[in-house]
Order: structure tokens, then sequence, then C-alpha cells
DNA sequence: TTGAGCATGAACGAAATGAACGATATTAAA
DNA sequence: TTTAATATCGTTCATTTCGTTCATGCTCAA
């Protein structure tokens, strides 16, 4: 009735034993087996009383406790083959255009396992990379160059949910963060990355994603009571449509006392009155900054 | 012919063998027998002497056995998998308008591990869910719909491109399949359900996603020479402009002796001269049993 | 320098786990 | 229906992990 389950093994892995977390991180099995019953590691026993610990535990305890990555293949990523001292950049680049969804996963991951903030892979590598996609298409709007870049952005938007599942876990308390992109915007990226910033920083992100209208942003913003209202302008379209209706939704969510944050590619061109819950953000980093300022209070 | 497939929960996944419940909780088979012989699990029989476990007990074991860590689980069976008898259907429904991102996957999750086949997932439950989301804006076009529909669409792409990387791997040697959405025709998720329907065939998938006009797809096709070449038509708009560059292109790819597929919920509204290497599909399934004989061939 | 306090990692027999095997049961396709 | 492909059976056996103890190395204060 069913077709059989076909799943790679060892990225199936979900849980592991100390002797292979041991492994991951150089580390001795019975320091392992000390960390987890002293509760710095959460683990679960099998049935006979052996401890395993889940691959997000994993990935959380190696980025609080800063160790390096020894052996990354017991975490589901496979080695990865470096013929040239080549950047991340670089090769974020490679695997992007080639549409290498493992590859683009397992440069992230890496780079996030081994302790970089997500606000600093998209506002570096990725941003660079994306705007240099991008633009091939901007200048020549060759269809080559667009099927490239339609390529880059599945593979990427596949890589970034699937990290997304790595991020800390929120709770029914977390404040909400809500944003998207305006109407006739199409990127989905940016959108999503700030949904991941926020996620970080504790917050529940809702994202409505491209092509939103300003007035549906406004009327879910009303239901869902965020403390964050992002916006992510990456179109130059459009953009004085924006003014009246960003300035009411501002005001109106300023009653419950949320912060309207504009960012994007473009955002810069958007003219806008200053609100005191208006927030002009240039970065993922800066966004992440004010939200987590936002949190303490 | 076009009504929605009928999927009955209660034979969607009622009973697990001993490698199935390995694969969700991360043990090995052999471990499942035996904790099965010794009665830490009941199961029953079949009339051939497999062992069969209730997905009640299941649950009950899995809880017991991790309830310290059942929380941040990432395959865990969620407890809200039999406390309320509904279908997975109606399961779906809520956690995607709910933006329950956690929920999605896990409910996702657990089904293909369970052994359901990504298509009938898409064809059965997902198409069901989506449609009524959508429908809901198609009528009122109240401002709250659409962000109901966009929240639901961030939550449902997340948990698919999740489950994506969890399909089976292809090699350098797989043939390619290629496609996306025509231009206009925003709709992210089919394009992406086909792309994952192919990769479970042993393809190696190419999406280029939403608004890619056939120009794109035609070029790209040329440039990646796919075995199969897919569109995915769920946009009502500019259905008649299609004619000419769908017929070109597979005139085209027919040189190679690539297939192209088309299907979506409009693609019926779809006049198009028949051709030999046309195939008009109505469900994933049947895409899905097109390409393997493809591959066999 | 000495020694207490602490973290790490190695070592041990006993127990649990998981891979492998040929034979049989189940399922999907012809 | 029959056939071919796949999954599971029961079993054996190598490996891993258990809980525990102990040696080592480090820091800091007497």
């Amino acid at each position: 009735m069913h077709q059989p389950i076909e799943v790679h093994p060892e990225s199936m892995t979900q849980v592991l034993s100390p002797k292979q977390l041991a492994r991951v991180i150089g580390a001795s099995e019975s320091s392992l087996k000390r960390w987890i019953d002293g509760g710095q590691i959460q683990a679960m026993r099998t049935t006979g009383g052996h401890r395993r610990v889940t691959l997000a535990e994993a990935v959380r305890f190696i980025r609080e406790r800063h160790h390096q990555i020894v052996d990354s293949h017991p975490l589901g990523l496979p080695a990865i083959i470096q013929e040239k001292p080549e950047s991340l950049t670089e090769r974020l680049y490679q695997t992007l255009i080639n549409g290498d969804a493992v590859g683009t996963r397992t440069l992230l991951m890496t780079a996030y396992v081994s302790g970089t903030p997500i606000t600093e892979l998209c506002d570096g590598p990725l941003r660079q990379v994306l705007i240099r996609i991008g633009t091939l298409s901007d200048h020549g709007q060759l269809d080559a160059d667009i099927a490239t870049e339609h390529l880059a952005t599945d593979t990427c938007l596949n890589a970034l949910n699937y990290l997304r599942s790595y991020l800390p876990e929120t709770n029914e308390l977390s404040p909400i963060a809500l944003g998207g992109a305006p109407a006739g915007d199409p990127y989905l990226i940016p959108s999503l990355m700030a949904a991941m910033t926020f996620e970080t920083c504790g917050f529940r992100a809702r994202n409505l994603g491209a092509n939103t209208p300003v007035a549906v942003l406004h009327e879910a913003a009303v239901r869902h009571r965020p403390r964050i209202v992002w916006l992510s302008v990456c179109s130059p379209d459009g953009l004085a449509d924006l003014h009246q209706p960003l300035l009411h939704l501002a005001d109106e969510v300023a009653q419950f006392g949320a912060t309207l944050m504009i960012g994007g590619r473009v955002s810069h061109q958007l003219t806008l009155e200053p609100r005191a819950n208006i927030l002009r953000s240039t970065s993922l980093q800066h966004a992440a900054s004010h939200a987590r300022k936002l949190l303490r209070a």
C-alpha cells in the first residue's frame, strides 16, 4: 500500500549517543556522560538505560559552550570538501547557482553550529551572494540569469527553512513578531531572514511573506498584537504608496506598544515622517539588537 | 475527476512496524523487536507473524520514555496525535492557520516516517487544507483571510522544505527534473510539491518556483537538459498566453527525449494540442508513476 | 612547595544495542 | 492471478554503553 521509506541514513540521525557527540567535539565519552548527568545537556534514556541526545540539543550545547567541531559526520553534516581555501561567500555562490541544496545546507549549518549568529550569516555572506546573483538579471535581464536567480532562490529558501528548524524554541509566552514584504515586492528571502532573526531573539515570528499589502499586515497586527511589526522593502516599485498606510500602521500598533521596524535593500529610498515607534534598520544585526532591547524592557 | 482525493485518516497509518517506529524514535529495528518481545511495548502479530504496534501504544511508549524532552524532539510523535481523534487533515488545518511551524513539521514528518508517501500527503490532506484556506480569500477577499493564507503558506513552506531535506539523496548520475509555475502565477507550494515528488522518484529536481515565464523555463531546459520538465498551473490568469510557448517548449525538449508534465489546480482549463511528450497530470501520484516509468526506460 | 578542590579521561565487567544472516511474509506491479 | 521486489522474521554475534573507580593534571590558597 505504501511505498518504502527512503531516507538517507546519515541525514536521519536524530539522536546521538554520548560517544558520538564526544567525537563531534573532541571530548571523552566520560565527560559527555558527566555533563548529561549534571544537567548541562538534556538527554533521554533508551529502554535499556542508554543516554541519547537530540540533534537540536547537541547544536544548542555546542554553540553555547563554543566547542569546536572535530568531526561533523555524526551531526548529519557531510564533510566540506575544500579543494581550494575559498571564502564562505564564494562557496555559497557556487552551491546556490548550481542548485546544490545539500551543499548550501551544509555550509550554513556548519557556520551556525560553529557559533556564527544567524544575523551575521544573513547580513554578510548570504546578502553578498544574493545581491550578486540578483544583480545579474537586473543588468542583463537575460532568461538565463532569471533562471539562475530563481533556482538560487529556491535552494536558499530550502537551506534557510532547514536551519530555521534548529533555532531555539519559543513558547506560548514569547512575544510575537509579525511582518512581511509589501505588495508588489516578490522577494521571499529577506522577510524569511527577518523572521529567523526575531526568532533567535526569543520572539514567535509570524512571517506573512512576499507581496503582502500593508492593509493586510495592518489587519494581522491588530489580530495578533505583536510587539514587533517588520516590513522588508526590497523592490523599488510603488514606494510612494507605502507612505500613508505605514504611518497609519505605526500609529495603530503604537496603541499596544509595538514597534514598526523597516528594513530591506531599498528601504532607504522610502521617505517617512518620523514616529517614536518606527525604527529604520539597515541590517539584521541592528534589528536584532533593538529586538533584544525590547524584550528586556 | 477533479474532485479532491479522498484520504481516510484510518487508512493512513493505524499500526507501525518495528522498523517504522524505530525510525521515529531513532532506535534500531533490533532494539524495537527486543523491547516488544520483552513486553515494554505492546504489539500484535499479523497472521504471518510480523509485529505491529498501534499508534496509541507507540504514543504511550514514547511519552513514557521520552517525557523529559518530548517537546523538543524533532521527530517525536506529538501528544496531539491521538488525544483528539481528529483527522490529519483537520490537525494540519489547525497548525497551518495558527502558524505553528513545529506542529506542522511534526505532523508531516511523522506521517512520512511512518510510511505515507509524499505524493499521498500532497494529493490528499495538504491539498484539501490549502484549497480550504485559499478558498476563503477567493470568496471574501477580506484582509484577514489574505493574512491567514499568507501565514499558512509560510508555515507550509517551512515544513515542506524541512521534509525535503530528508528525502533520499540523488547523485550526479540521476536525471534532472526541472520546472516551476508560469508568469503571473504566485503559488509556491504546488511547484515545491512537484519538485519533492520527482526527488522521491530519484530525479535531481531543479525548482524555479513561482512566476517563471515559460521562456525562462525554456532556456533553463536547454541548458540543464532534464528528462522531465514540469509546469504547475494554479492561477487562471493568462492561460491563453501559455499555448504557443508551451508547444514550442515541448517540441524543443523532445529533441533530447524529455517529457513535459503539466499539472496544477486550473491546468485542465488549458487547451493544448496533444503532443507525444506532453503529459497532462491530475495528481502528483499520477506524475510520480510516470516519472518512475521514465526512469526504468 | 604543599595539598585541597575540581575537571578530565581511561579502565573494568556486565548489560544493552545494533548489524548481519538466510528464510519467510507482505506488497506492488505485470 | 502470478511474479518480482521489498520488509520482516528469528537468530547470532560484534560493538557500544552502562555505572563505577581511579589516575592525572590544573588552579589557587596556605
